[in-house]
DNA sequence: CGTTTTTGACCCGCGC
DNA sequence: GCGCGGGTCAAAAACG
């Protein structure tokens, strides 16, 4: 009966998919705004984040990539060459890949609470692949991260399922500044998101243009939630307001008192201890 | 002491 | 049918 904590099968999913289609859910936005559906429409994509040309391996998604180049504010429009669907299926194997370059040692840490739940060794490459999954009960999305075989200090950061987060890409972060605004918080070192779960921050960055988006401009990092790689914690000002906006989201009491989701720099680091 | 991570076993689909 | 990967489970260990 009272099964694993995590182990929301096709049921949950299958639900949380429901909610997300179904604007009736209290964990997103007011009816009348209806911008999951977008975020459900960028489905299939794979992104190559930072790096001169690479042109991603297509993954195993097989799909296409975007060269973002380094410019840290992916505005990407993800509205074309993506497959639109609403299909509880075709949205179960949504997989978005991340290439993220980074300088020297990072953590892959997008400011949400994953649970890895497992880690293997991966044919071609001498490092290992991990495996996240969301802990938030309601939410099946898993992701994995594994290293390039070949550039060491390449991430490639594979997102699977449908998170919760990707009810909240819409925010443009046309306003380039987290960038080059490192006053508004050095480094999250420890002090995690939670902290500045205000708005100060966050309404910075959400200021109205977010959900005035009319074109397929979404900010993936954002949707695919990612966060401070080398670029140190600009992922704070880009986790999405209403995963820490108690108001929003509804009190689940599934999640105790550890799951409070935004998770601290707990990267989902790799512990690639062979070799 | 509760929670998270580690890690080998297990399971499953696929190609030979 | 078998072996190889890749993905997941779950018990044990590590952590704070």
């Amino acid at each position: 009966m009272l099964m694993e904590k995590y182990s929301w099968s096709y049921h949950e999913e299958d639900e949380l998919i429901k909610e997300l289609l179904d604007d009736e859910s209290p964990f997103f936005l007011a009816p009348h705004e209806q911008y999951y559906n977008y975020s459900l429409d960028v489905t299939k994509s794979s992104i190559v984040h930072s790096g001169p040309n690479i042109h991603d391996d297509n993954t195993q998604s097989g799909a296409q990539s975007y060269d973002v180049s380094h410019d840290a504010r992916i505005n990407l429009g993800l509205g074309r060459g993506l497959s639109m669907m609403m299909d509880k299926q075709e949205a179960h194997e949504a997989k978005y890949s991340l290439r993220i370059k980074t300088c020297g040692n990072a953590m892959a840490d997008d400011g949400y609470k994953w649970r890895k739940y497992g880690q293997k060794s991966i044919k071609n490459s001498p490092y290992p692949r991990s495996y996240y999954k969301c802990t938030n009960p309601r939410c099946g999305a898993k992701k994995q991260v594994e290293r390039s075989s070949d550039e060491a200090d390449t991430f490639i950061i594979t997102y699977e399922g449908l998170h919760l987060h990707f009810a909240y890409p819409f925010l443009t972060l046309d306003p380039p500044q987290f960038l080059d605004q490192p006053n508004k918080k050095p480094k999250l070192t420890n002090s995690k998101a939670q902290n500045y779960s205000s708005d100060e921050n966050a309404s910075e960055v959400y200021e109205s243009p977010r959900f005035a988006n009319p074109g397929p401009v979404l900010d993936l990092e954002q949707e695919l939630g990612f966060g401070g790689m080398g670029s140190q914690g600009l992922l704070e000002d880009m986790v999405p307001l209403m995963v820490r906006n108690p108001s929003i989201i509804k009190p689940t009491n599934s999640y105790s008192s550890s799951s409070s989701y935004s998770s601290p720099p707990t990267s989902p680091s790799f512990s690639w201890s062979n070799n």
